[in-house]
DNA sequence: CGACGCCTTGACTAATCTCAAGGGTGGTGG
DNA sequence: CCACCACCCTTGAGATTAGTCAAGGCGTCG
């Protein structure tokens, strides 16, 4: 059952980041994306590469991934979808698919069918205007990791990896402290980094020994956050948290 | 001096992959695009990382990339831009630019102010809708970047990104037969594959000895595409170029 | 009680980087 | 006009990083 309350919705919580929402719109926001919910186990397909776009849909709990296969099984992850991720905003653009998306643990995923998206967008330009900024985050984030596979070695790959997902956890409330859950297993964190699950292994456990990070049944913890951005050159400039439509915020 | 034909506008070109625009529209593009020229010679800033998004920005002609400084100095090329390369079409949303943006060639760059851009969009739906689809195939080029530096070995890596940016070309009319101008260095492709420069240059020798590319005084001829392609395990879905919008074709 | 997935370790191999140096070319200033 | 410099491509040798293969422990679930 999704949460009846618009503030616990993490799409809300998200776009609080950039502009705040009224009251009105946040139940709006809420109840179109809470209307038609999937529930779906960990591990299941979403989206086939080939196959036809799917409708706008909103992760509402639980992880996914979008990732590609190459035809002798290597597998690169793309992108984590956390909850709170809108994912194919603008699918019925597109013909086909150019990647898979499937889910990591069970998932509540929201559908909101096109016009009735396209409806909300055009009486509310402010909720527009948000998605819009967290589309162009999307992007950033996919340039990042192209520096990450790029231009990092092995630690930086996998500390900035963390960095990130605990700042994007926290960003839509999923954190505790200095704790957040992360239930990647170092094989898919090793499809993400583009490393060896073998080495993703090694490298955590460097991460470890220089108390960088805690990281055991599935929950990471980060003794020290300014410590590990140091360390693995993590600047949260690209995820343009500091409410950069401030002056659109709502005043009720 | 731009060219004065609307055809010849690379932009406009590009669109055709998507949707035949109007004689209206290829005119009101290009006037637009063209009215506001700047020149700027090679290896100079277009934008810096930190600094506020640019007008709307068109490549005209030259090459220019996107790309992020390491504090070690490490760079990482994010993307290359080519004729008919939009940039920045979003980027009043944001505060900063998270990356930057330099010139490779010397450069013709259109310059549109937000306003009148935003006036075509919305006179010009076809045209709306070509430039999300643009924008759609440059976050795809992204992710397959992403796969490129995560799970391709050197040659695939190199391979790979020469057949894209010879489609890309190919798209905006700027090769010939099995021909290209290629006006990388090889430390720039290194950049961009995120290897070394020795290691760039000793892979494509291996690729010039299995006759899969020619590659000398900055022009690239591919001898058979179909074995390059095979070779680097290239698909071209995920460029989007079979006019995907065909069904939004202009009827003059 | 297996079977399986996940984490871990060791030993070996392969890929890639670094450092160093030389040749070619084009542009610039004396 | 020529010397010089900067940049680019190339090559060799050695160091380093990361991958592969194989195996064992541990917990979970049917």
């Amino acid at each position: 059952m999704p949460p009846a309350d618009p503030h616990s919705n993490p799409l809300v919580r998200k776009l609080d980041n950039f502009a705040r929402l009224s009251f009105e719109e946040r139940r709006i926001l809420h109840h179109a994306a809470t209307e038609r919910v999937r529930r779906i186990g960990a591990r299941e397909s979403l989206v086939h590469e080939g196959g036809k776009p799917p409708d706008i849909s909103l992760l509402l709990s639980g992880w996914a991934c979008r990732y590609k296969m190459l035809s002798d099984g290597r597998r690169q992850i793309l992108a984590f979808l956390i909850p709170g991720d809108l994912f194919e905003q603008n699918g019925h653009v597109l013909r086909e698919m150019d990647h898979s998306i499937g889910t990591l643990t069970p998932v509540e995923v929201g559908e909101i069918a096109r016009p009735r998206f396209d409806e909300v967008l055009s009486e509310r330009p402010r909720i527009a205007q948000g998605l819009l900024w967290d589309t162009l985050v999307g992007a950033a984030i996919q340039r990042e990791w192209t520096v990450n596979l790029g231009r990092r070695d092995a630690p930086e790959r996998v500390g900035h990896l963390l960095c990130e997902l605990f700042v994007r956890l926290q960003s839509v409330g999923l954190t505790l402290g200095n704790r957040c859950d992360l239930p990647l297993t170092q094989n898919e964190l090793a499809d993400a980094t583009g490393m060896s699950t073998v080495h993703v292994n090694r490298t955590i456990q460097d991460l470890r020994a220089a108390n960088l990070i805690i990281l055991r049944e599935k929950t990471l913890t980060i003794p020290d956050m300014d410590t590990l951005k140091r360390a693995t050159r993590f600047s949260p400039t690209y995820l343009h948290l500091q409410r950069v439509g401030g002056h659109l915020d709502a005043s009720d």
